[in-house]
DNA sequence: ACTAAAGGTTACAGTAGCTAGAAGGTCAAG
DNA sequence: CTTGACCTTCTAGCTACTGTAACCTTTAGT
């Protein structure tokens, strides 16, 4: 399949996947004649893989080992463990400061009723400490 | 005050000082006769004031406004009310977006007791449909 | 046969918000 | 007089793409 049937297959851009393929996450397809490259289902598998593994937001270093690491079927299930607990620390670390910014924000909100930037609360609080 | 002087006082890196210059957050200081830039307690107050915004997310951009309109004290307050709102908005986004994320990484965590990839649950997760 | 649209190719630049590094000038202390 | 801590400018790198330009190939319609 051309760049652009895989693009529609896997929903990833073409554009994503040139990217993907330059930075060396997705292996170099063979061409055709004209040059345009030339996809298998195989590529389509890992880059729908990949895909998942990006709306995790697992970043493509990661992804990088999490795909190498399917190459030899005997390794051991360490590394994926490992990555996934890290994205999970992260995200939960993100929770929390979003938590905390909600609650900052929210409370600037509610708290002006001024017409005129003079007497804006907000700026105020935003100028004073925390 | 030199650069590193007020570096120190607002928490702000030099390096990061010079970026806001650079990009027109801050206003060009004026220079000693060796070139070095010489900040006034003006430029600390509102480097102060940008500090607490990055730290609540907000983006540059928005902040530039919200530096702005301050040099207007009669301005209406809606600007700044909307940029605080809109903030808010995007911050529930992601909270929504990351316990999701959340989810659906705990629950890729506690699958998986196998030792090799081949059997690993956490791949073959990923690897097929939501 | 001609043409226009829809695909493909490369390469370079831009996004956000900095951070790191190079190569050099200035200043105070020992 | 030299060392070290500052300061200067400029360029490049980070993440994960996306946009744009300039060009080539294929396919469908007239």
């Amino acid at each position: 399949m051309k760049i652009g049937e895989l693009a529609q297959a896997t929903k990833v851009s073409a554009k994503t996947i040139r990217y993907y393929e330059n930075i060396g996450l997705l292996t170099s397809p063979s061409r055709e004649a004209n040059g345009y490259r030339y996809y298998r289902l195989h590529d389509a598998k890992t880059l729908v893989f990949i895909r998942r593994c990006r709306e995790l937001n697992i970043p493509i270093e990661d992804i990088k080992q999490l795909v190498e690491v399917q190459h030899n079927p005997e390794a051991s299930c360490a590394t994926v463990d490992n990555i996934i607990a890290e994205q999970l620390a992260r995200v939960r670390q993100m929770q929390q400061e979003l938590n905390q910014l909600e609650q900052a924000l929210s409370s600037l909100l509610t708290s002006c009723s001024s017409k005129q930037i003079q007497d804006c609360c907000i700026l105020q609080s935003l100028k004073s400490a925390k």
